[in-house]
DNA sequence: CGACATCTTGAGAGACCTCAATGATGGTGG
DNA sequence: CCACCATCATTGAGGTCTCTCAAGATGTCG
């Protein structure tokens, strides 16, 4: 990992998330807090288990993922986190909170730091600023929430529908794509531990969905084919 | 549901929850914001999906659950509730904010109703209770992520064992049971539908658990006879 | 004592898994 | 430029956890 620069106010990602009142106020503000910015390799690990960050960090450029590890092999995706995303969000108010899961970079990242007393002190700047952290939060819960509905109750092809379909939306929410064709570098089997699946598994589904003509998933991008089709695939319920 | 009272100086959920460093230090203060209280009789509907309450719950006694309900019958339930709970956290700092699953009393329960304004304020008052409030919100996504790993990689004994310790311990820390055994209001369909399980493999789970002499669930009350081995149990990873 | 909810149990089926082998693909070094 | 390697996608055969559907048992409550 090393330090470079990224600056802050040709960033459109913050404008769309956390810190996004002030940013959009004066991004000045943003800037005159980060402490730097930090990259990863693909593949890295940004947190192992049981780390209590000191430092908070929002994530600039490239995908990652959080997840927890079993002895033997088997693992189970929490959440992946694009560029907007809070690497710890627990950190920002509980001092010395070990987190129970671990961070890997998917692709090459870049993040920057953040003292956690400054970003406590720009989300409690205005109301506006906290419902809008709020409203992140809240965000994210659903999504977990979403993630545990899948897998408890629905199909393998409308797990992945789902999954794609989500994570285009958020990317489409922070204006990093705008069509039904769009950057996706999940390997089948990051898909499998995210849904609770294996990868023979969802390779058998994913031929299924692409021969439908529904999406298909290569080379590091996801083609939605059939928007509506997919999204009534998803929808088992 | 009918208006009573219910001292909030003699509540010794405040103290262990959301306002608890408010409620510590001046029961009155909250006694002051408490807009009345509200029972529902068990099974009852508390709120509908689709809803968007201008009013904050917090849950005085009995339990509730949070769920997704789908069209052919099936359910996702996304978390219990029991006394110290929020109903509807988000309604705090989010303005309109539609809940997208029903809440669903399991006993008879006693709702204490606060305005979202007033609740904001008390959490605002000190850093304390700031993090005291997000403490609370951690672990509550905290369990959300635990019961997708469960359902996502653990074996249908593993699920039970984990969901019985953790409420197990949750009503510990609440000052709601002191033992290996405590009240343990759900039916076998509630433990199936909250794990992505069916009545009749929650059935024969539940009856290899008794028969290793782990855990009993009789007559609403959970007995725990083997902590050790249940832990065991629950850790296959 | 019915009426109802809940628990229990059985037989058969399906979704998904395990394990293993075979193809692609892309990068690396000689 | 090709051989080589690691990573990832693909495919097959067989197994199992869990499901579906159904019936019966048990318990609860008015």
């Amino acid at each position: 990992m090393q330090a470079t620069e990224a600056n802050c106010q040709s960033c459109t990602i913050g404008q769309s998330t956390l810190y996004s009142v002030t940013h959009a106020d004066t991004p000045d503000t943003i800037a005159g807090l980060r402490r730097g910015t930090v990259t990863f390799r693909a593949h890295q690990v940004i947190q192992k288990a049981g780390d209590a960050p000191t430092t908070t960090y929002t994530l600039r450029s490239g995908w990652a993922y959080r997840a927890v590890q079993f002895r033997d092999g088997r693992r189970q995706i929490l959440s992946f986190l694009i560029p907007g995303d809070m690497i710890n969000v627990g950190s920002i108010w509980i001092d010395e909170y070990a987190i129970g899961f671990y961070v890997r970079a998917l692709t090459d990242v870049r993040l920057c730091a953040f003292a956690p007393d400054d970003l406590r002190r720009v989300i409690n700047a205005s109301e506006a600023q906290q419902s809008c952290f709020a409203d992140y939060i809240q965000r994210q819960f659903l999504l977990a929430e979403r993630r545990l509905v899948d897998v408890g109750q629905r199909l393998a092809t409308a797990r992945i529908a789902r999954l794609v379909l989500d994570l285009g939306a958020t990317l489409r929410a922070r204006g990093l794509s705008c069509g039904d064709s769009f950057e996706f570098p999940l390997r089948q089997e990051d898909i499998a531990d995210a849904l609770g699946l294996t990868t023979a598994h969802v390779n058998r589904t994913l031929l299924k969905l692409r021969q439908l003509g529904l999406l298909e998933i290569k080379l590091g991008r996801a083609r939605i084919l059939d928007r509506a089709k997919l999204q009534i695939m998803g929808a088992n319920d």
